[in-house]
This record gives C-alpha cells, structure tokens and sequence, in this order.
RNA sequence: CGGGAUGUAGCGCAGUUUGGUAGCGCACCUCGCUUGGGACGAGGGGGUCGCACGUUCGAAUCGUGUCAUCCCGACCA
C-alpha cells in the first residue's frame, strides 16, 4: 500500500471526547470515528486489524472443533418470548417494529436463535456434540456508553455455543473453550486472567471471564486474586474469609435495651458516639429490586455487592432505595425513622436477605426504625424476623480478605473483560422445548455452554496493553501493517528507488507494507509512523549512499543500520513466524 | 434515569459577559522554499454558529423549549 494512498487521517490532537486511551489513540491516529453514541466507524486500518482478531479466534475456534454460521441481526420477539427473556431482558435490548407492525429486536446475543436452530437440525444423540459460532455485529442499547470501543453500543462479538447430551459432555467443552480462549488471547498479544464471574442475564451457572489486567480507568472490573494459590474472580462473585474481628458485644453491652443515639445518621457516627467497632453494628440497607423494596443486612465494615444481592433475591434489576422510598416504606409500615435508624424489625411483608456473616454477630447494635435510637446487646432472636430471612453471602470482598481456597490475604487489580465462558445447561434448550432423542428414543434438552469474546474490545485492549506516548506498539499478529517503508526524500532518486525495490520485494514475499510515498518532511513520516503503530519501521535516507538503511523495532524502539537485502530477509524472517 | 458540563469548518478552540460584516491554529488546494522527529512564506476553498420558537431595526451573542454529545453513579463482550 502506497501511503499517499492510505484512507487515514491522523490528528495533531486528542479528541476532546475520548478519555481513555485505546479510544484517545484510535481516534487520532485514524481508526475509528463516531458516528454516534457508542457506534463507530471502522476505518481501513481498523478494519484490517479487526479481520486479523477475527482470523485468530476463527483460527482457534476451528482447531478446537467449532463450525462457524452467520444467523440474522433482526430477530423477531416471538423467539424472545419462547425463551421468556422478552421481558427481563430490560432496556438494552433494541426493540423496534417492522412495517406490518411485527415487532423484533436486534440482537444483543444470539442464545434464542442458535436454539432454534439446533431443535430443527440436532434431533439425535448421534449428533451430538456440536459446537456452533459465528461473528458478528451486536447491539446493545447501553445505558452509558463510553470508553470508545471498549463499550460500545455497536460491537462485533464472536459467540459460540455448544450443545451437549449431558453435563460431563458440557465440562469437557467448556475446558475445551477454556483452552482456545487461552491461545486466542496470547496469539492477540494479550496476557489474561481467567477469573470467576457471576453469569447475569445470559444466564446459567458457572462462568467464568478472561481479562486483561491494567491499572487504568479502562478496567472496569475489580477482579480478586490470590498469590499463593490460582484463586481469582470478578468482584461481583469473588468470596472470601474474613480476618478475626469483634463480633460480639459482651464487653460492651451487658443488656438488651433501646439507647438514644441523637444524629448518628452514618456507620461512622453510631460507632463513634457508642466507641464500639463498626463490627458490633448491623446494617440495614433499602434496594429497589424489580421495583420492589428488598431489605439487605450486613455487617456494617462491610459493603453490599449489589450483583449477588439481586441474584439472591431473584430479580433482574437492582438499585438502591431513594431517600423517598424509604419514607414511603416507613410510612407504610407505620414507622417514622430517617435512613440511619432503619431496621429488619417489624418489617415484615418486605424480603429480607442478610449476609450470612450477620449469623456470627452476637450483642450487637441495630437500627429499629425509631429515629435517634437504636437497640444494642441485640442478636438476631430480638428482631421477631420473620422465619423467611434469607442468610446468603451478599458481601463485597475487600482487598486483604482472605483467599477462599487457601486462606492468603486477597489483592485487588482492575481489568478488561475481552471474552467470557458459561455453563448454560438447560436453562434454553427446555422452555424453547429444544432436545434430542437417547437411545432408547427418549428426548432430552441439550445441555448448553455457551462462549464470548469481544473482537472489537479485544483490539481496544490491545492498544490499551500496548502503546507509548507517541502511539499504538501493535502485537505484530494483529497489526494493520508489519512494516512501512519510509523514504526521506522521495526526491532523491536512490532513496526513491531503494524504497520501491524493498517494497516490491516485501510485496512478492507477502509481508504487509506500506511505502510512506508523500511529499512530507521526514518528521511527519515518523509522527504518522509511530502514532499509527507500524511494529516495524525501515527508514531509507542519505546513509544509502553508503547502502544502509535504518531498521526500527517499535515495541523495543532498537534501531539497526543494515543493508536493505537484510533488512528486507529480516522482515520476511519475522513474518513468516507470526503465530 | 439522577448530578455536572458542552454544542461555532474534518480536528482543537476563541468570540457570547456588553446584540451590529463569523474568527484563530491544525488539516485541505495552488505556488515558492525546505527535506532525519508534526518547517517557513504567499495565495485560496470550506461553516443554515445543534434545532425550533420568541424578543429586537438587527441574534452565534438575550429568553423559552427541544435535540445531541461528553463526564460522575446502577449494566456487560
């Protein structure tokens, strides 16, 4: 490719809207453009990296054994409503109506129509297993989108999803993805963590997520690991052990009483006023699940992971409680008590779920919807809880809790999460009534799994992972180009020359090169060279007259004076070892 | 959906307070000069000032409304 020709405009700036850097880089160096919110434009370097993701995991998902299908963008509701996801799948599904007034939606993920398909197709146990994918764009109409393509609303998504006889069958694909995933990522220049994750609404068991660790605001996930053992997960369903504390107030309260406890409106107050440890407090916290108010018990040292929360309440949707609803709440169950004084007492007709560590909490202090007071020396038999409390973990793991598998204080770190892997089992395959018959002719549901990366995420966390100030240091296996060819003069005819001749033999020997061929001084070359993240650069200038070019390593920034027949064995070499 | 901010040329911005011919830098076109880290000079093209309504002799500027975008909190590849 001849640079003059190149669609690319690179920017002398950042654009003004972009805050991190995968986005800030894409953008100017000419890979991507807004077309609007959470959508963009692949540009053609952006495309030619998203074809080299694309072919990686296509690659992998192969050799693992999966065929790939394209299915539809559109799909209509009914399917939606066969699965029962029509209605809890909430906002970020794209809903919209054809011309006969038919309703449908675009396709956040395809889990309805790849079962519809199989129930037509996969009617024995001879058949199976089956592992099925495809890639391809999806919508999601997210709330906040942001972050460039790190979430957008229009995405590209590999999803594959297997259909099994029975569990075992499921276990040995899901190690089997586990595996593929591994080597995609490491074939992408990506290092990443396989950690536990909870499965939201795509639903199932186990899952678990790869992600990209990074310190940057990118890393939207807090993922918990352990050193010692290969403990790690999302915050939304890491669990740990939790290091000896005060949880019984003996020492402090010697009877069960109602005290005054004037404006302790926060945690911080109430164990300041009483100079007990924040341990001794149980916490009362109002949700809003499924529109409906869910109280949350927990230790007051620690915080709520609203995910398992709502998980353990059953809903789809979870928020906390204005200061508003609460009033009405209280209003409602006669009390009159301000956020701060609120309690499980008496609340009865409202779903309680209490951390399971509230268990341990003896002679404790608890609000009891009284304003200004509170109860201490109180254990749970106080309370006249009604006997459907749920006691369930709904803690938020904090970094220095202690590893669940081997008791080692747990770290914390941010990170991307590029792919994702889940145990569905039946949770599709019975309400679309989607089986196959044993052999002794009895139908079964197919045991599902099913398993996600990011493409578009994935090259985003690649720029993330690599890039310096003045540019993206492309993983060679998915950069646009291996390799320009600049030229300092292109009025010098030797140079001219000894730059076409490389970039025609490079040509012929299928490396992928670019001959930056503008009438630009050599520091707009090298700008331009650096910002768009070439891994390797081969700069022909007046040191040609004694026959050496310069031959630049991005990643490293290593510089070598070689002849260019060197220079252009070295870059054949290089590519013929990519992975 | 709450809270904050911004909409003026492809990008980055000034002008709005105090209404009066729409500007600057980069990018783009032409010519000259220059050629190892985003040179320089001269000339040029490009904008219904987000949109609508209103106030006014006159609105980018004032008012009302609306839309869009971005940032901070709950979702997910």
């Amino acid at each position: 490719m001849k640079m003059s020709k190149l669609f690319v405009q690179t920017l002398r700036e950042f654009p003004s809207d972009a805050e991190v850097i995968s986005h800030k880089m894409l953008a100017r160096a000419g890979y991507i453009r807004k077309l609007t919110s959470g959508v963009y434009n692949y540009l053609p370097l952006m495309w030619r990296v998203l074809k080299k993701v694309e072919n990686i995991v296509r690659e992998e998902m192969d050799r693992a054994g999966a065929q790939e299908l394209l299915m539809p963008f559109v799909q209509p509701k009914e399917l939606w409503e066969e699965s029962g996801r029509w209605d809890v799948y909430g906002k970020e599904l794209m809903r919209m109506k054809d011309r006969h007034d038919r309703i449908m939606c675009l396709g956040p993920t395809h889990e309805e129509v790849i079962t519809s398909i199989a129930r037509d197709g996969l009617k024995s146990y001879k058949q199976l297993p089956v592992n099925l994918y495809q890639i391809q764009s999806k919508f999601r109409d997210e709330v906040r989108p942001r972050y460039g393509l790190l979430r957008g609303r229009e995405f590209i998504m590999k999803d594959a999803y297997s259909f099994d006889i029975d569990e075992a069958g499921l276990d040995k694909e899901y190690e089997n993805m586990a595996r593929a995933y591994k080597r995609i990522f490491e074939r992408c220049g990506l290092d990443t963590k396989m950690v536990q994750s909870d499965s939201g609404a795509i639903g199932g068991s186990v899952s678990h997520e790869f992600m990209v660790i990074t310190d940057t605001d990118a890393g939207e996930n807090d993922v918990f690991y352990c050193n010692d053992c290969d403990y790690s997960a999302n915050s939304n369903h890491a669990i740990s052990k939790l290091p000896p504390a005060v949880v019984d107030g003996k020492d402090y309260f010697n009877e069960t009483k109602v005290i005054d406890t004037p404006n302790t409106h926060s945690i911080e107050e109430l164990s300041k006023f009483l100079n007990i440890p924040d341990t001794l407090i149980l916490k009362t916290l109002v949700y809003i699940v499924d529109k409906k108010p869910v109280l949350a018990l927990i230790r007051a040292d620690k915080a709520v992971e609203e995910t398992k929360l709502m998980n353990a309440a059953g809903g789809i949707d979870i928020r906390i409680a204005s200061s508003a609803e609460i009033a009405e709440l209280m209003t409602e169950k006669g009390f009159d008590a301000v956020p701060g004084f609120i309690g499980p007492k008496g609340m009865d007709g409202i779903k309680i779920i209490a951390d399971e560590t509230v268990k341990d909490m003896k002679n404790f202090v608890v609000g009891i919807n009284e304003t200004d007071k509170h109860l201490v020396g109180a254990n749970i038999s106080d309370l006249n809880l009604p006997s459907d409390v749920q006691y369930t973990d709904i803690r938020l793991v904090q970094a220095g809790e202690l590893c669940p598998q081997c008791g080692k204080p747990l770290f914390v770190t941010k990170g991307i999460e590029v792919g994702n892997i889940f145990k569905l089992g039946t949770k599709y395959s019975k309400p679309m009534n989607a089986v196959y018959l044993d052999k002794n002719g009895k139908s079964h549901p197919y045991v599902m799994g099913c398993y996600g990366i990011g493409i578009s995420r994935t090259a985003a966390a690649a720029v993330e992972a690599h890039y310096d100030e003045h540019g993206i240091k492309w993983p060679i296996s998915i950069a646009p180009y291996h390799v320009v060819i600049v030229p300092v003069n292109i009025q010098d005819e030797l140079q001219m020359k000894t730059a076409e001749k490389m970039y025609e033999e490079l040509l012929k020997a299928g490396v992928e090169v670019v001959l930056d061929d503008r009438d630009e001084r050599a520091g707009v070359k090298f700008k331009d060279a650096d910002l768009i993240g070439f891994p390797y650069r081969v700069t022909v200038g007046k040191t040609i007259t004694e026959g050496l070019v310069e031959y630049k390593t991005r990643a490293t920034g290593e510089v070598e004076t070689v002849t260019p027949e060197t220079a252009v064995e070295h870059l054949i070499e290089i590519v013929k070892n990519i992975k």
